[in-house]
DNA sequence: TCAATGATTTTG
DNA sequence: AAAATCATTGAT
């Protein structure tokens, strides 16, 4: 298996964000392996980041934001769309990875729904997990940049960042 | 353009 | 204990 190892997600999310364009998810569910290749991403970035959950300080809902990379972190908006998250960096440093798009899904509701992601995922590790990991896959010819999605909240600077990442 | 819908956080 | 917030989507 080609799985990726810790050494990946340990690294700042600025640098895991962009490098998960291309790769590939795969998820085991009913006797079957489904895999998809990431298209869509945004990064979180630390208690001072105020677009970042973690910048109310640790809470039980942000514990997850600071493990040590790898581990993922569920939580439900708007009441009714699951977000899917991988955590970065090292242990007590609050970093995620939003995954927004996948190559056949845009929206990350809607990627979540597609592939019964709920919040049992909350904690699951990638590196152990048997239902969902992830795997290399092709490097993407062009990346794009823009600023993150509906978070006007936040203020200036985090708005004008250019943490999206896309193909 | 805006209602739906619920866990988390704040006291609006 | 009650109200506001909110990394969205899909139907009008």
């Amino acid at each position: 298996m080609n799985r990726l190892q810790e050494s990946f997600y340990t690294r700042d999310v600025l640098e895991v964000a962009p490098d998960l364009l291309g790769k590939t998810l795969c998820i085991h569910s009913e006797n079957m392996i489904h895999s998809y290749i990431i298209s869509e991403v945004e990064a979180y970035r630390g208690e001072e980041d105020k677009a970042c959950h973690a910048s109310k300080g640790r809470t039980t809902r942000t514990e997850i934001m600071y493990r040590n990379g790898g581990v993922i972190y569920i939580y439900l908006i708007y009441g009714m769309h699951w977000m899917f998250n991988i955590v970065c960096g090292e242990k007590d440093v609050p970093q995620a990875v939003l995954i927004r798009g996948l190559q056949e899904i845009s929206g990350p509701g809607r990627l979540t729904k597609k592939l019964k992601i709920d919040s049992s995922f909350n904690g699951e590790s990638l590196l152990s997990s048997e239902r969902i990991w992830l795997e290399n896959g092709s490097k993407p010819d062009k990346i794009f940049t823009s600023p993150r999605i509906g978070i006007a909240y936040a203020g200036e600077p985090w708005t004008s960042k250019n943490w999206r990442f896309f193909i």
